[in-house]
DNA sequence: AATGAATGAGCATTCATTCAT
DNA sequence: GATGAATGAATGCTCATTCAT
């Protein structure tokens, strides 16, 4: 059910992790408790929808712009995947923040690596396929430290300010980086 | 009192931040609940000592080798400080993994941003010092990329591989991106 | 809801206030501690219906048979009041002599003046409406002396012996002092 | 220890009797926790010397002016006990407040009937002496009458108004109700 | 005699989960 | 399918009392 799915988030921002009931939830969502029990079986199972959801979400969001940099200079390229992070991070910059911040990685909790995932695969590819132009030795070890770097600065800009001021200021930084990195 | 604090880490470590009770806490300690609570107000204090304890041990491991960086060339500066970061928060990495998963940071576990601000302030001075030879425009942007990137590969790399396998392969790749981002 | 209330009256009376705990109160009420805590957010709030409840039981005890005395001689309608505030103080006296004796009268618990009041109401009343052929000064002292000092009489009695042995030659006494210092 | 009892009775009016730990009241005597229990075995028997000491200051200030009426007219006699009554009850009157409304009257901290027993027979002895006077059937019961009577008057005047404002014209008044009764 | 750290039984309260209706 | 009253294990915490120093 969409609604408890949602109604689980606004809690989740509202009230925190701790203070999240599944009583307020299904009171937000506007049905019974005994009925979110028959869609989930556990608060676990339904904070863990919630964060699927929302990792989806961002993937998507970030996925969706992504075809356009096959084949452009690197540069463009790099600003351009940079920019949709920022953008991803920043889809709900409250939802983020409480996840990150309030939710343990436990159980069906576990951090979802998918985005990490799925995005290492596309540079490894990137990276690969322009080996040649490149200065990467380690090419695994160099799409670790991407992926993880950039989450890091991604997730500390939008949790510390979630309007994310100096969005196009900070992509271009970023670009730099990993320009002169790569390049 | 150092008992309790360091039968608050194991326990942490041991059963998880929701499973961890105070009872279980002051029985490993080997001292009664009700002197747990002679020495700590609440149960959230507790825990905020075990935070802050980690967090001063990750800091002075990382000070303590920092003085010999000063008047050394870029690159062997930014390898040791890299150096230094990694061996800093590979202390305790099965703490680290708790804390960075399980831990909300709320009222007085608020994340300590102590460790993240000495290192911006170091770093700062050192590129407004060096920012002839550098390449930075924005000198407080990039402070915030590198001390959140850094720690997002390193908090990341730890918590994945509490071991650290690839530890000097890992500085010298992060190196070679920050010296070519900086220099 | 009604059983933990009749519950809690006779743990109450059974252990005393200090030792009457809402786990015994939920068991003796045959219910779990959990829905007791649907009903009464607070300890307090479940001892203050008990009282609310005896209160109300008095009240209604002695107002139910008031409206015999409106039209009556003065030693007549002394003697029907004062027979009706003994009975009424008798309803329940073990439940009395735990309230007076350990019910600590703060917070929720402040002592319920409601019946002193509605009887002192009633009393200056019937005191001002004949006030030609009685001898009060001060009709609202003399008012205050009578309920207090008969509450006084009737819980010390009460508290004293739960039979209440003497019962019509006590009200026949405190009818002639009654008598002779308001006639 | 004098500073114990003290420092009880101050806590007591201070925090209220569920409020009063022995801590606090060790803290504010000056002393620690194990010197109080080198004078008290338990916080109930603290308690009760502070009750204790209460009553026997009320009974002292009572008897102390108590002589003067022995022989003499039966309306002063009788203004001058219940004077004396007052002043007694309002001598702490903060304590008394406490105590009242607090102090459960259960165990060691029964409830002193030193002061009622005294004065009954002191009451029972006079009314002998003067039966002929007066109009008395049942002297026992007349004490009792009037004994838990003007307590439960003066005990709720000054819990009323600890002030105690129209202490002449109730003591006029008392007098006035117990004159015409027993004369 | 004095200390006060240590004790731990016991308490009120919460909340995810169940199940009869 | 939906309901929501009922459940009760588990928790953080208090405070009178003890006893080694």
């Amino acid at each position: 059910f969409d609604a408890l799915v949602q109604a689980a988030a606004q809690v989740l921002v509202r009230d925190g992790y701790e203070n999240a009931s599944v009583n307020d939830i299904a009171d937000r969502a506007g049905c019974s408790i005994g009925s979110l029990y028959q869609y989930f079986p556990t608060k676990e199972a339904l904070i863990a929808e919630v964060l699927r959801l929302h990792a989806q979400r961002v993937i998507e969001a970030f996925m969706s712009k992504m075809i356009a940099f096959a084949h452009v200079p690197v540069r463009e390229a790099v600003r351009g995947v940079i920019g949709c992070t920022l953008d991803a991070y920043a889809l709900d910059p409250a939802l983020l923040k409480v996840i990150v911040e309030q939710v343990p990685r436990t159980g069906q909790l576990a951090r979802s690596t998918e985005l990490e995932q799925q995005v290492a695969m596309m540079l490894r590819g990137y990276l690969e396929f322009h080996r040649e132009e490149l200065v990467i030795a380690n090419i695994d070890l160099a799409v670790k430290i991407l992926v993880h770097g950039i989450d890091g600065v991604a997730t500390a800009m939008v949790v510390e300010d979630p309007k994310l001021p100096a969005r196009n200021e900070l992509a271009d930084e970023l670009t730099a980086m990993v320009v002169r990195y790569v390049a």
